[in-house]
RNA sequence: GGUGGAGUGGCCGAGAGGCGAGGCAACGGACUGCAAAUCCGUGUACACGGGUUCAAAUCCCGUCUCCACCUCCA
């Protein structure tokens, strides 16, 4: 399966295929991606952050095939939820998702995503809509509303291939769910652009050929995409429930309007809860910044990222827990590895990747295999440290922090360094435990184990754990991040 | 009604015709004063019923259960 051939090129799953497909860039040497960014109208939870991290991935994995890539996710501003809620809590519409815009920022540093090359928000991009929404109708595939409510319909029988990436005929699209059908020609004719209505605030409209209004949902990704990566452009993301009907819709609006739009549709499964999508059975303890709170933020991004990005994953604290101690076994070996070799490969992402995991990579993505290969170098690693091997110590160390830097999990990077500490706080925890070991090592000197333990024990109890190693003992802190009661801890 | 996906050992989670991914947990052994960490070892797992095949978790047929989408939800 994975001979040095397989590994040489990147296949990616289309959604709009339904096929893994070798990955062609359109201009050599460079990738453009498109990912649907949120509405900010609240807080991030997991699901929403899953996306932001497939497609960070994504992106560290083109970058170390070489490519120069550049990633636009745009932010919805405007949309009726928006509104509605910014209404309810008496603020400005703007102030409501400004908020909420701080706060996805917040969740894409707690895990570690690179930002995007540009984040176009919606509402700074009106004129690029306008010319798509003239352009469709001056081409027949557009219409301003027969009532007089001055919203624009695309006009989906005016597009033979309407249906065509979600897989649907339109005659067998449930039409009933639109019982208003609000001056369209077609139930499932989907609004352009929403003229204005007398209850919402005048902030929230903009002039057009055909009145005052808003964009609608659609039209914004097909405008900042073409903006920013031009009219053709490689790959095109988001969550699978936007296939339909967002992407479908950004697809036709774009290719009516005469762009040929995204060569490849990626789709990410979302982070169920109890089974069901994250987004129905809101919990606030799925939140980014609750989920943060409770578990190391690294371990949720290895959470996040082990799991194929096409299947569906199951939130649950266990889950979270036994990632983060997954996790750890992988980071003793690097703190263990780096203390006999030293800090040699910080930073450095140059060594060869083995070989099983530049094909898991290249197979659409293959991070549940690529984490099994870092797993594979981990444990030939501690095998050459408990035989002393420096060499091939070092050898695996910059391997496994090589791999781990493609996923974003590298422990050295500054995403993961603790705000606030400049290393003095560092020093000095390492002075005091280093005082309370050379004390415990006197105490087993002299045969002492009462007191030997005593002293572990009380170190524990904080949270920090003692390895006695051929070269004395290292102290590190406990995975858990509540130190004190690990109740499955036997007497 | 239409479209797409899923059911894998105690748990999480890959794979998609043939040598039991990987992790967590558990048990045995080595190491240790005891631990911890680490290493070695231990599991006849693929929803159910048929079928194809020398060989099926993987292909085919049927059944059951679950989830998502079908006009604004990552």
């Amino acid at each position: 399966m994975t001979s040095p051939d397989d590994a040489g090129t990147l296949r990616l799953y289309d959604t709009a295929t339904h096929a893994v497909r070798e990955f062609v860039p359109l201009v050599q040497g460079e990738v453009s991606i498109y990912h649907c960014g949120l509405t900010v109208q609240s807080a991030p939870h997991l699901g929403h952050i899953r996306k932001e991290v497939v497609f960070d991935v994504l992106r560290r994995w083109l970058a170390h095939l070489g490519y120069r890539v550049t990633v636009v996710a745009n932010v919805t501003d405007i949309d009726d939820k928006i509104l509605t809620k910014s209404a309810e809590a008496g603020v400005p519409w703007f102030v409501h998702a400004y908020r909420y815009e701080r706060e996805l920022h917040e969740a894409y540093a707690a895990l570690g995503c690179e930002p995007p090359s540009y984040e176009p928000r919606a509402t700074g991009h009106i004129p690029e809509m306008v010319e798509i929404v003239e352009a469709l109708i001056e081409r027949g595939h557009a219409y301003a509303a027969e009532d007089d409510s001055g919203d624009v319909y695309f006009d989906v029988r005016s597009w033979a291939d309407y249906g065509s990436l979600s897989g649907q005929s339109i005659d067998d699209m449930e039409a009933a769910a639109d019982a208003d059908p609000r001056g369209k020609r077609d139930p499932r004719d989907f609004a352009l652009w929403k003229g204005h209505k007398p209850d919402e605030p005048v902030t929230a409209s903009w002039p057009a050929p055909w009145g005052r209004g808003r964009p609608g949902w659609h039209l914004e990704c097909s405008a900042m995409a073409g903006k920013y990566l031009g009219d053709e452009f490689d790959i095109h993301g988001g969550g699978i429930d936007l296939r339909f009907p967002h992407h479908e819709n950004e697809l036709a609006q774009s290719r009516a309007a005469g762009r040929p739009f995204a060569r490849y549709w990626m789709h990410n499964a979302w982070v169920a809860a109890a089974g069901e999508k994250m987004s129905k059975s809101l919990g606030n303890g799925a939140l980014v910044s609750a989920v943060t709170k409770a578990h190391p933020p690294r371990a949720v991004r290895f959470y996040l990222v082990q799991p194929h990005y096409r299947s569906t994953v199951d939130f649950s604290d266990v889950s979270l827990v036994e990632a983060t101690a997954a996790l750890q076994r992988i980071d003793t070996f690097v703190s263990r590895a780096a203390e006999m070799v030293g800090e040699q490969a910080t930073g450095v992402i140059e060594p060869a990747l083995p070989a099983a995991f530049t094909a898991a990579m290249n197979d659409d993505l293959g991070t549940s295999t690529a984490v099994a290969v870092i797993y594979s170098s981990v444990r030939e690693g501690n095998v050459a440290l408990d035989a002393g091997d420096s060499a091939a110590v070092g050898a695996r160390l910059a391997e496994v922090r090589a791999m781990l830097a493609v996923l974003g999990l590298d422990p050295g990077a500054p995403a993961w360094r603790a705000a606030g500490n400049d290393g003095r706080l560092t020093a000095v925890v390492d002075g005091l435990v280093g005082e309370l070991l050379r004390q415990r090592q006197e105490a087993r000197g002299r045969r002492d184990f009462a007191a030997a333990d005593g002293i572990r024990d009380a170190l524990t109890s904080l949270g920090v754990q003692i390895a006695d190693t051929p070269r004395g003992p290292r102290w590190s802190l406990a995975a858990s991040t509540q130190p004190a009661a690990t109740p499955d801890r036997g007497a």
